[in-house]
DNA sequence: GGGCCTCAAGTTTTT
DNA sequence: CTTGAGGCCC
C-alpha cells in the first residue's frame, strides 16, 4: 500500500479526485508525472478499481515508458493490463483490430514523412500539376493540418468548390488519400483521424472501449490537436471520468496543430469540470524559477498562475554574448570541459538549442575538447539511407502492398532493373488493380518487361525466400540474411570504404533493436512479430532512445527538450531572428511570437540548478552571415536574477554594456567576412519588416579542379575494361533491340570509350545508342 | 542504364 | 553550405 502523505496538498487533490472531468493545471517541475502515477495507483488500491479500465495517454514514447515504469514500481498487481501508451500506438492498437470495417486490411504500414513526400511527388506527376505552384511540402502541410482538424478529403473538396487553388489541393488530397489506401498505408495523422471515424461509424466498438476504459488520464494535455481531442471526448463520454494534466504555458505544437483551446476551453467542453493547480516547483532554484516567471508574464491570453519554490535561491542566471557563433560554441564545451574537470559529470549537462542547424557546430566543438555527447533529433535514425533500405525489404517481405517499400529496394542493390522497367510494372499493377509487388509476382505475365522479367523474378525469388524463412528466423537474422544474400553489404562497401563502416553499425544497431524487441515481447501475451517490429519503429522518436544512464552531454532542440531536466542547462543562440525567429517577428499574428515565449519559457525551465544563456553577435544561417541582437526573451528576465557577462566586443556593437569576460576562452580574435564597420549600422534602421543585416552570400568559384586528371584516368580503367574490343555486328546488319524491336545498322563510329551506333528501327525509326548499354542482338 | 556534374532551392520546431 | 533534381555524357 502506497504512502499518498509524501504528496502535497494540491498533489492529493489530483490524486482523490477520481470521478469525473478533472483539469490539472501543472506547472513545470511541480510533480505532475508524480501525481499522475499516484493516481493511477489510488484508482486501484483505494477506489477498487481494475486495472483493465485506465489508460493513460502520452505523446512521446519515453514519457510513456517513464510512467509505464513508475506505475509498475506503484502498482502491486495488474499493471501490465493498464494502456500507458502515446496517442498513437494506442491508435494504431485499436485500429490493428478494427480497421477492416474502414476497408483496409489490418497490416497496414504506417508512412513516415519521407514515404509521405514520395508519395505526394507521385500523386503531383499523375495529376500533371506545375510543380512551380504546388510544392509537395506545403500541400502535405496543408493536409496534415486539416487532418488535425478531421477535415476529410471530400469535406475539403466539398467546401473548396468555386476557389480554384484550393480545389485543386482538395485533388490532391483526394488522390493522395487513394493512393493510401492502395498501399494499404496510413500517415500519422491518419492513425487519429480513422480511429475517431471508426468509433463514429462503428458504435458497438466505441462502446466496447468506453466500457472498457472507464478512466481516462492524458498528460500534457496542451499539445493535444483536434482530432485528439475527439478521440477522448469520445472515449470518455460514457463514464466521463477523464483527468488532463497540462500547462497552457508550455504549448508549443500550434505548428503541428495543437489546438490550446483546448485546454483554455476544458471546463465549458467538459461541464462540471474540476480544476487544480500545481504551482510549487521541486525542480529549479528561485532564480531560475524568477527568470522564467518574468519571461512568461509578457503572454497575454494564459491561465493565470505564479509557480514558486521552497528551493534555495541559487546562483544567478548567467547570459554571455560572443561574437561568433563559433565562439560561443567554443566558449561552452570549454566551460563544460572546466567543469567537468572539477567534478561535475557530463550528464549533467544538456545544451538547448532552437534549430537543428546549430547542432553541427557545437557537436564539433564537443569533439575538439574530447567531451562525449549525445545529440538528439536531427537526421533522424530511421530516417538513414541503409535503414531505409534494410526496414523496405522487412516491408516488403511483411506486407506485399506497400508499393514504396518495394520500389524503393527493387534495384537495390543494382539488379539492373531501371526506371523504365519500374514504370511498366507499375502500369501493368494499375490496369490490374494490384500491389507493385504482386505485380513482379507476375512478371512473366508482363509482355512489355522483355528480358527483364528474368531480373524481376530473381528478385521475387529472393523476397519469397525470405518470407519462407521466416517462419524459424528471428528478426535480427534475418536483418543479416539480407544483408548478405542480396549483396546490400558488398555494395556498400564496394561504393565507399570508410562511409560502408559506419552504415553497416547503423544497420547492427537496427540489428540490436531487432533482438531488444524480440526479447522486450519473450514472455508476453503476445509473440513477437515483424510487424510489430515494424510498427514499433515506425512510431519512435530520437528522444526515446535517450539512455538516462549514458554519462554524456545532451545536445538537443528546445521542443525535444520538453518534459526533460538537466541540473545545468545552456540556452545557445538566444538572438533576436534566431529565437524568436525571423517568422515569428514578423508575423501578423502576436501568437507566433507568443508560442516562441512559450518554447523559450519551457527551456529555461529545464534546469534544476544553473541555467546560461549565450548568444553571437555573427552567425551563418544559410550560408549567408547575419549579425544578430542578443534575443528579446533575455531582456524581458528581471535583471535582478541575471547575471550579464557579456564578452568585449570586436565590433563594438551599439550600446551594449561591456564587461571582462570572466569564463571560456574562445579564441580571441578571429575575424569572418565583413569588417566591423558594416556591423554596427545595420541592427540600427530597424524597418519593416525587421531583418537582421545579412552580408552578401560568400560566392566561390569553383573549388578545386587539379584533381580532374586524377579521377579521369581512374574512370577510364573502369570503363576500357567494360568496352567491347569488337562487335558482332557491322553495318548492313541487322539487329534486333529488348525495347525498339528489330532494326538496321546504319552507322558504327568508334569512340574513346565506346562504339556508338545507329541504327534504323522498323518500328521506333532511327536511333543512336552506345553499343555497352545497348546490348543489340544480330539477327 | 547510370554516374557525374551543374544548377536551383531551401531552413523552424516533430508524433 | 548542403541537399535535391535534372541534364549530359560515356
Amino acid at each position: 500500500m502506497n504512502n499518498y502523505d509524501t504528496l502535497n496538498p494540491m498533489q492529493r487533490l489530483a490524486v482523490e479526485t477520481t470521478e469525473g472531468p478533472v483539469l490539472v493545471l501543472a506547472g513545470a517541475g511541480s510533480g505532475k508525472t508524480r501525481a499522475l502515477t499516484h493516481r493511477i495507483a489510488y484508482l486501484i488500491e483505494e477506489c477498487g478499481v481494475n486495472p483493465w479500465n485506465i489508460m493513460a495517454l502520452t505523446f512521446t514514447n519515453k514519457a510513456a515508458g517513464e510512467m509505464r515504469e513508475r506505475v509498475d514500481n506503484l502498482v502491486e498487481f495488474g499493471a501490465d493490463s493498464i494502456w500507458v501508451s502515446t496517442f498513437h500506438s494506442t491508435c494504431v492498437r485499436i485500429l490493428r483490430r478494427h480497421i477492416e470495417c474502414l476497408g483496409y486490411s489490418t497490416n497496414f504500414t504506417i508512412y513516415d514523412s519521407d514515404d509521405q513526400k514520395t508519395m505526394m511527388r507521385q500523386v503531383l506527376k499523375k495529376l500533371d500539376f506545375d510543380p512551380k505552384q504546388y510544392k509537395e511540402r506545403s500541400i502535405l502541410a496543408t493536409i496534415s493540418s486539416l487532418k488535425d482538424e478531421l477535415i476529410s478529403a471530400e469535406d475539403f473538396s466539398a467546401r473548396s468548390a468555386g476557389d480554384f487553388r484550393q480545389s485543386r489541393i482538395a485533388e490532391a488530397y483526394l488522390e493522395y488519400q487513394a493512393q493510401l489506401r492502395k498501399n494499404n498505408a496510413l500517415d500519422f495523422d491518419d492513425l487519429i483521424m480513422k480511429t475517431v471515424e471508426l468509433f463514429r461509424v462503428n458504435p458497438e466498438v466505441l462502446d466496447y472501449y468506453q466500457e472498457r476504459f472507464r478512466y481516462i488520464m492524458v498528460d500534457e494535455y496542451q499539445d493535444t490537436n483536434t482530432a485528439q481531442f475527439r478521440l477522448i471526448e469520445l472515449l470518455s463520454a460514457k463514464y466521463k471520468n477523464l483527468c488532463v494534466v497540462g500547462d497552457d504555458d508550455q504549448s508549443i505544437y500550434k505548428f503541428r496543430g495543437a489546438n490550446i483551446e483546448n485546454i483554455l476551453e476544458f471546463e465549458s467542453a467538459f461541464p462540471g469540470a474540476k480544476v487544480i493547480r500545481l504551482e510549487q516547483n521541486y525542480r529549479s532554484t528561485g532564480n531560475i524559477l524568477n527568470a522564467a516567471n518574468g519571461v512568461i508574464k509578457n503572454n497575454a491570453g494564459r491561465k493565470d498562475k505564479t509557480l514558486w519554490t521552497e528551493n534555495e535561491e541559487g546562483i544567478p542566471v548567467v547570459f554571455r554574448q560572443y561574437d561568433t557563433a563559433y565562439e560561443e560554441a567554443d566558449a561552452i564545451a570549454v566551460d563544460i570541459r572546466d567543469r567537468v574537470d572539477s567534478g561535475a559529470a557530463y550528464s549533467d549537462f544538456a545544451v538547448l538549442y532552437r534549430t537543428n542547424a546549430q547542432s553541427r557546430l557545437l557537436e564539433e566543438k564537443c569533439v575538439n575538447r574530447g567531451i562525449p555527447y549525445r545529440l538528439v533529433g536531427g537526421v533522424n535514425f530511421y530516417q538513414r539511407k541503409e535503414i531505409k533500405d534494410i526496414l523496405s525489404y522487412l516491408k516488403t517481405i511483411d506486407n506485399g502492398l506497400d508499393d514504396l517499400a518495394a520500389q524503393r529496394i527493387i534495384n537495390v542493390p543494382k539488379r539492373g532493373i531501371g526506371a523504365t522497367t519500374i514504370g511498366r510494372i507499375m502500369v501493368y499493377a494499375e490496369a490490374n488493380d494490384m500491389s507493385f509487388y504482386e505485380a513482379c509476382k507476375a512478371a512473366d505475365r508482363i509482355p512489355s518487361l522483355g528480358k527483364a522479367a528474368g531480373k524481376i523474378r530473381g528478385f521475387v525469388t529472393q523476397i519469397q525466400s525470405f518470407r519462407s524463412k521466416l517462419a524459424y528466423y528471428s528478426i535480427g537474422d534475418l536483418i543479416e540474411d539480407i544483408v548478405t544474400e542480396t549483396g546490400y553489404g558488398e555494395e556498400l562497401s564496394a561504393d565507399d570504404e570508410v562511409a560502408a563502416e559506419t552504415r553497416l553499425e547503423n544497420i547492427e544497431e537496427l540489428k540490436n533493436k531487432a533482438v531488444a524487441y524480440e526479447e522486450s515481447l519473450e514472455d508476453g501475451e503476445e509473440a513477437p512479430t515483424l510487424s510489430g517490429f515494424l510498427e514499433e519503429v515506425a512510431l519512435v522518436a530520437d528522444v526515446d532512445s535517450m539512455e538516462d544512464s549514458e554519462n554524456r552531454v545532451v545536445l538537443m532542440t528546445l521542443h525535444s527538450a520538453k518534459g526533460l531536466e538537466f541540473p545545468r542547462v545552456y540556452l545557445a543562440g538566444m538572438e533576436d531572428g534566431l529565437f524568436p525567429g525571423m517568422m515569428s517577428i514578423n508575423s501578423d499574428d502576436p501568437d507566433e511570437l507568443e508560442e516562441e515565449r512559450r518554447l523559450c519559457y519551457v527551456g529555461i525551465t529545464r534546469a534544476q540548478k544553473e541555467l546560461i544563456l549565450t548568444c553571437a553577435r555573427q552567425r551563418m544561417v544559410n550560408g549567408e552571415t547575419r549579425f544578430q541582437k542578443p534575443s528579446r526573451f533575455v531582456g524581458e528576465i528581471p535583471p535582478m536574477y541575471l547575471h550579464r557577462q557579456e564578452t568585449p566586443s570586436m565590433f563594438s556593437f551599439g550600446g551594449v554594456p561591456v564587461k571582462p569576460m570572466s569564463t571560456g576562452g574562445g579564441s580571441g580574435f578571429r575575424t569572418f567576412g565583413r569588417p566591423a564597420q558594416e556591423a554596427f549600422e545595420l541592427p540600427k534602421k530597424e524597418k519593416e519588416p525587421y531583418r537582421p543585416w545579412t552580408a552578401p552570400a560568400a560566392r566561390y568559384g569553383k573549388a578545386i579542379s587539379g584533381d580532374s586528371g586524377l579521377k579521369e584516368t581512374y574512370i577510364g580503367k573502369q570503363f576500357s575494361v567494360s568496352k567491347a574490343t569488337s562487335l558482332s555486328y557491322g553495318v548492313g546488319d541487322r539487329v534486333s533491340h529488348v525495347k525498339f524491336g528489330e532494326g538496321t545498322v546504319v552507322d558504327i563510329t568508334e569512340q574513346k570509350k565506346d562504339f556508338e551506333v545507329t541504327v534504323d528501327f522498323d518500328k521506333a525509326g532511327r536511333k543512336r545508342m552506345y553499343a555497352t548499354f545497348a546490348k543489340l542482338k544480330r539477327c
